[in-house]
DNA sequence: CTGAAAGCGCTTACAG
DNA sequence: CTGAAAGCGCTTACAG
């Protein structure tokens, strides 16, 4: 006899069936049953006739296995955990789009979450991911505490625990394409827009910056140097960095910023403060979000490949999970970042009408 | 004895415990632990000392219960699935923002899919997700074909199957925002880049678009009306709808478009075309995506409340979890648009310099 | 070629 | 106030 469910299901037509149910319906073992339903019939040398038999009765009672149990039993349950800083902004969602570019056609399903820099939020957000049985996680630019009984990738993070490898980009390469650029263009005088302190990348791509200036020669002026602060969502924080910039009242004809972002929001207030972008000065994002071609002017970008991270990212994850950890990787994965000019870089003022200085810019706000 | 684990664990300090360890660990029955532990102790009258004793020991030995298992027992998977067509544009993801607010402090997860607007997969996802245990489903600007046996919260969509409930903004007020707007500026010959055939947000917008303009008297010219083709990314179909509005060679002085991303594909066209934005065209998008503000000229635009959409789908997808299907709501659920005024819509050019008739635009490009 | 039985880690009537 | 036992829906040695 069928037993009977428990709670008066509310499904329509295609209420679901249980292995046991279908098994009865056939007359044969959930054993058999379960084997030609995930495919190990062929080990077993299960009879053709009865694997057809069980494929119809599957195919029309609509049967699909509860991936619930299935991940009890077999220990695996086929997810992983990515924790993102923002959901709605452009990077996060890029490398999110490679991420389930990999995982699903490996049968692996992602949860996601966003801790918006609250650290209470991700310390939580691992233990919480733990209990619902991820595989692993993945961690986009978001620094994660202590060590995790599960694998862990970090896009763009350096930490150094052992159990963690990072998909960094090359920095070097990355700051040496904006340098050489503006510098080409005959800028001398370049301001740069740092990153927040929280994230990951701010470190590492400022080191690079220095190194790549001191190596061709470009000084970096203290007085050009402004921080994106901490919180705020879109172009805020980097409007505000550049009014404190031009606060300082010290001449400049470039900028390097954290992400485009910053850059978009450094090109609204140089706007509103009457300097033309970039006639008078030019500006060089990071990222290469996707309005960064639609801005106006187009912005001059330091493209991250960030589909290609999460693709990287989700692949090592996978790789991870299904060996030992001997054989994880040792160092981070590198991947390389490619240079688009567009239209919010051009020649140095002074070069172009020779004999004139950059402009002074004095409380222009 | 303490079973012993059926594979090695790779597991650093905090191997995962189990109610039984930490029940044999205290001299307690799982029961017990378990009611502590869930949080239903009070109910059962458990002493004090015991309740302390068990959360000292699950603290220590960083207990935390297998939400796996406990979804199989319960039946219950606090786990949702939400579907959106493309996870790296700004639309879906200020939803996901919306949705994810909600849907963690229930307890709940979820699982994202995209399906980049094929067929296959659209049709595929909702009996993954169900195998996956989801109690609902969210679909974001997508249309799912078949009824299914949870309930599915529709965010513009417009499906009439009996489970399903629709978030819909108020597409009357949205037309009727943008177009008292251009009608105030003098506008009259006001062309239309209608939504893409998928979109299931086109028809709706498009019914009310020429409702309203019956209503105030602006007449619909077919030959200022493009459609957005079906596929491609960011702006190229707002880029390729406005070219094929200009080979129309007939005259207009306002674009309203179907969202921010073919209004700034159009506002690029334009700028390439020589014509400027907003003293020759005005624009008006629909949405107000992160980029519509910080766009140049900034974008006006009807801005759809997209996290609060999110909200709200979460928030009624809860209640259809915990309710009888009776008690679901009978209608769509509406939410309203407000109206941004930006930089990208101005006075009609006959207006402002008066007796000069709108510039007729031949092949421009 | 097929099946009976154990067990994944929980929750929950039922009993005392 | 506490516990023994059944069972959620699967998979997988083990046996024949």
């Amino acid at each position: 006899m069928i037993s009977k469910p428990r709670n008066e299901s509310r499904s329509k037509a295609s209420a679901k069936a249980s292995l046991k149910e279908l098994a009865l319906h056939l007359g044969l073992s959930q054993t058999t049953v379960s084997r030609v339903i995930n495919g190990s019939a062929g080990a077993y040398r299960i009879s053709a006739a009865t694997q057809e038999r069980v494929k119809a009765a599957a195919a029309k009672l609509n049967y699909r296995a509860s991936t619930l149990a299935r991940s009890l039993r077999s220990k695996q349950s086929k997810t992983v955990g990515v924790i993102v800083p923002e959901i709605s902004e452009g990077y996060s969602t890029g490398v999110l789009s490679g991420i389930e570019d990999v995982l699903l056609v490996s049968g692996f399903f992602y949860f996601v979450v966003s801790h918006r820099h609250q650290p209470e939020l991700l310390r939580e957000y691992p233990s919480l991911l733990l209990s619902r049985e991820v595989e692993g996680i993945i961690a986009v630019d978001s620094a994660l505490g202590e060590d995790l009984p599960v694998p862990v990738v970090a896009v763009s993070g350096h930490s150094r625990c052992k159990s963690m490898v990072n998909i960094e980009l090359d920095q070097v390469l990355a700051a040496r394409y904006a340098l050489e650029h503006l510098q080409h263009l005959g800028h001398k005088d370049v301001a740069f827009i740092k990153g927040q302190s929280y994230s990951s990348d701010t470190r590492s791509r400022w080191r690079a910056i220095c190194k790549v200036a001191a190596d061709i020669g470009i000084a970096i002026n203290p007085h050009l140097v402004v921080q994106l602060e901490d919180p705020g969502l879109g172009t805020a924080p980097g409007r505000a960095a550049t009014v404190k910039l031009l606060e300082r009242n010290v001449p400049f004809t470039a900028i390097f910023a954290f992400n485009d972002l910053a850059a978009i929001g450094a090109i609204t207030v140089l706007r509103e403060a009457g300097i033309d972008v970039p006639s008078q000065v030019s500006v060089v994002g990071f990222d290469d979000i996707l309005s960064a071609a639609t801005n106006n002017p187009a912005l001059t970008t330091v493209r991250q490949p960030m589909q290609e991270m999460g693709r990287v990212a989700a692949t090592t994850l996978l790789q991870m999970i299904r060996s030992e950890e001997a054989n994880w990787p040792k160092q981070g994965i590198h991947v390389l970042p490619t240079f688009v000019e567009r239209q919010s870089t051009a020649i140095a003022p002074h070069l172009r009408k020779k004999g004139l200085e950059p402009v002074v810019f004095r409380s222009a706000l």
